[in-house]
DNA sequence: CTCTTCCGAATCGTATACGATCTGTGATAC
DNA sequence: GTATCACAGATCGTATACGATTCGGAAGAG
């Protein structure tokens, strides 16, 4: 009866689940970039399905901020001018700090022991460097700080807060390889406070400091690299 | 040639956001309770559309929070335990603090002349004390002071969260009427820091006190209710 | 040569239709 | 009397269909 091509547990997922699926991976991996329009038809014909289920896909990206879509003139992958980097960081840096500081009460010793071997593993990649999986280390030692926050809330928002920066920008490390060595070294100070059981604010500004510092230094990058540009012209 | 009923703007209004907006507003106004059953057909009917926009309108509402969503089961109104006001309030308190605090150096003096204009009529509204209208202007305040927030996705969260408080609870303050007064003190103090070009930190903090104060004094409350309670039995 | 106007193709928004799934009720077995 | 099963009504999910709107290019006026 329920015949499906792998697995059963998505024999029940709606098709527009599978359109948001497909949509949500072809623009994480650039096939679809910014400014792309999304045709409903079309996508629907690839995927095999009707325009339903693909419409309904594209409110929920538009909802998540990812695609933009204008009254009878469709979807678009949304657009990126600088700034919306920086908003983006901007934000994670206070979710992703208070989730870290109502997270930490609930993180176990072995918490802290993946969390070091995560970080291990990045000190490790210093040496052979390669950004992207700096960048997806990065983003499991941080999970495991603040997966445990309580307040489901400040968790979506976080989550929502890596998402749109995935696609916004595959590493900032790949423009900033020196920042990778400071950002190792925090990690160490920010679980030596979470074991240390110090106060939840000192937390929380430790580990929204260190997500700025990784802004500051993508900006100060940019900014020297104007100023070279300008040199030349 | 655009003939509608009453302006034009609303003509280009599609019928999803119709069903949007009147969804928004039956649950906002309480005809539509928590676990309230919403029936894509029957709504449909209300309003002489088809199922498709109110579908959409529906999915919108399940992405915000405001409804719960089951596959080949339906939607309803989203039920809220009392944990779902503590998390609102706390991200409130975040984002709304951070979002005070960057607003700050846009804050004209002519903005600090309305905040207090309308910190007046909240004093004065203290004596004959309405919750409703209070809770109102008590809104107008903050958002003339987080409005100039330049990053558009704090600013995005601090009105979801606002949208989500007005419909998990009327008014706090028509539970803890006694916190109305220290709120309006608090104000002041809120405002003489924007004036004084205070750290932004400081600025933050003294803002998300400031909402913390509420939850706590209404969290007070309902232990102090919850004590009287299991005495009478 | 340039600007305006008009028309057709492409796409969107929504109505209708129909198969799939769930829920509750009544009949039957033990 | 209770538990299990089957069936019917209700509702959901999606396909198809069609009017409405937009956009781009061709035709014509200046």
């Amino acid at each position: 009866m329920a015949s499906n091509t792998v697995t059963d547990a998505p024999a029940t997922q709606s098709k527009a689940q599978l359109a948001y699926a497909f949509l949500k991976a072809r623009i994480s991996d650039g096939t679809f970039t910014p400014g792309y329009r999304l045709v409903l038809g079309q996508i629907a014909r690839d995927l095999n399905v009707s325009v339903v289920p693909v419409r309904e896909a594209i409110r929920l990206l538009e909802s998540e901020g990812l695609v933009t879509f204008e009254h009878n003139i469709g979807a678009q992958v949304a657009m990126h001018d600088e700034t919306e980097y920086l908003y983006t960081m901007q934000t994670l840096s206070v979710v992703e700090g208070v989730a870290t500081a109502l997270s930490a009460p609930h993180v176990t010793v072995d918490d802290i022991a993946r969390a070091r071997a995560i970080n291990a593993q990045l000190i490790e990649c210093l040496n052979h460097f390669e950004p992207h999986r700096f960048t997806a280390l990065n983003l499991e030692f941080h999970a495991v700080l603040f997966e445990n926050c309580p307040n489901p809330h400040i968790l979506d928002l976080v989550h929502r807060g890596w998402g749109r920066l995935t696609v916004l920008r595959d590493s900032t490390f790949s423009f900033v390889p020196g920042r990778a060595h400071a950002s190792v070294r925090e990690h160490e100070e920010i679980l030596e406070l979470i074991e240390a059981n110090a106060d939840p604010l000192d937390i929380e500004l430790a580990a929204r400091a260190h997500r700025t510092r990784t802004l500051d230094a993508f900006l100060a990058y940019q900014e020297n690299k104007h100023v070279q540009e300008s040199r030349h012209s």
